[in-house]
DNA sequence: CCCCACTGTCACCAATCGGTGAGTAGCGAG
DNA sequence: CTCGCTACTCACCGATTGGTGACAGTGGGG
């Protein structure tokens, strides 16, 4: 009742506006899509739902359904498209450079990540849903950032071999931790224990100290 | 009509249970603030509201309401209940303990906060809600949460000074980030960044080059 | 030309949410 | 015993959620 009124009041004639939906596919399914990474951006994925991608897209939420299968497949869809992250981030020129040592190379790549995902927002939401839900949903999502990652630093490390004697596995993971964290707690609060990471002053502070951790490390 | 149907089947001999709430104010205020707790332990932030606390607690919403303000005084008061986090936690030897350097000092820190955390699920609840949202509710438990950890720090610091020439807040900062992550990648998904967290051999190795990350800085 | 598949819309469903106002039950003071 | 305060419960509110079935308009192929 109320939304017909609504709808009868708005709808005929809106100022001009496209008179009516085109009927394409394509282009609603593009739509949908870029609605869901949006929303999951900007307002992360407490209020992310059918309704609300439905809304933002400006279409009938039975469209996901159909298009996409639901939230699932939709929120698949995007885990598929974080493939393209590496090839969007990746400096191609990254073979070129003079990385004598692995230290060189883990220190450089530590900060093209931090770089990387200070200002991806829908990565950065992805690796905050990771962390708070384990529902398959997320399984699947965090996988596709995974293997996002993997490929990306694997693609960097080119034929540079870490030193001998150390776990490099476990150490690039604490490291990669840490600035998965560091990003993070930016991000919703503004600073991390105590260390604040507002102005790019901060952000020095906390690149020099990376950088001291990686080389102390890694020499 | 469906609620009552429930309640009549299920509360008037659930098996002997007590067979009528006690007219206690304070066991009620104390069994909401452990449900609320245990709830968000449990289950996270997800689908963490009044319902849910009060159906929990086996009471009336009204009394979160009335006896905390709703749900944001309840967060408060967990938030308050943080600070005995440090007193349980804290080896109360540690004074005595022959931490001759500063990177000693640092080393049974980072082990401490790291095995801490792990066996918290509350704290870990927080801390991941805390990276996943930024609203006031959170912005207080933060607070509390970061107050508890900063005198725990300072505590076990006693009159160590860190060695000059390095940013001891900023890479401390880091280090902290890197623990933190570890545990909540962990215990949401059982790995970071490749590394899988689940036995305890995995931690052994995560452990390993967390020290020898801390001894690359601090020596 | 008509028909049918496809795109898109709408109305409705049960369930749950946070929130509130009104009422009941028990205990202690007078 | 009665009164009144307090602990507690209940019934309801509007809004929103995920999900579905029926319908309308359009355009292309027979």
């Amino acid at each position: 009742m109320l939304n017909e009124a609504i709808n009868l009041e708005i709808l005929p004639e809106a100022g001009g506006e496209p008179e009516r939906r085109v009927r394409d596919r394509g282009a609603t399914e593009r739509a949908i899509l870029a609605a869901a990474k949006g929303l999951l951006a900007e307002h992360g994925f407490q209020n992310f739902g059918i309704n609300a991608v439905a809304r933002r897209a400006g279409c009938d939420k039975q469209l996901i359904y159909r298009y996409y299968g639901g939230l699932d497949g939709l929120v698949e869809a995007i885990g598929a498209d974080l493939g393209t992250w590496v090839k969007d981030r990746i400096p191609e020129d990254a073979g070129g450079m003079f990385l004598l040592t692995y230290g060189d190379l883990m220190e450089r790549l530590s900060l093209l990540l931090l770089d990387a995902l200070r200002d991806d927002p829908l990565m950065r939401r992805i690796l905050a849903w990771e962390i708070s839900e384990n529902t398959e949903q997320v399984r699947r999502l965090s996988e596709a950032r995974s293997k996002a990652l993997a490929l990306w630093l694997e693609r960097m490390r080119g034929s540079l071999a870490p030193p001998k004697g150390v776990d490099a596995a476990a150490v690039n993971a604490v490291i990669i931790a840490a600035i998965q964290h560091l990003v993070l707690a930016a991000a919703s609060g503004g600073q991390c224990a105590g260390l604040s990471l507002k102005t790019s002053k901060d952000w020095e502070k906390a690149a020099t100290a990376l950088k001291r951790i990686v080389r102390g490390v890694y020499g």
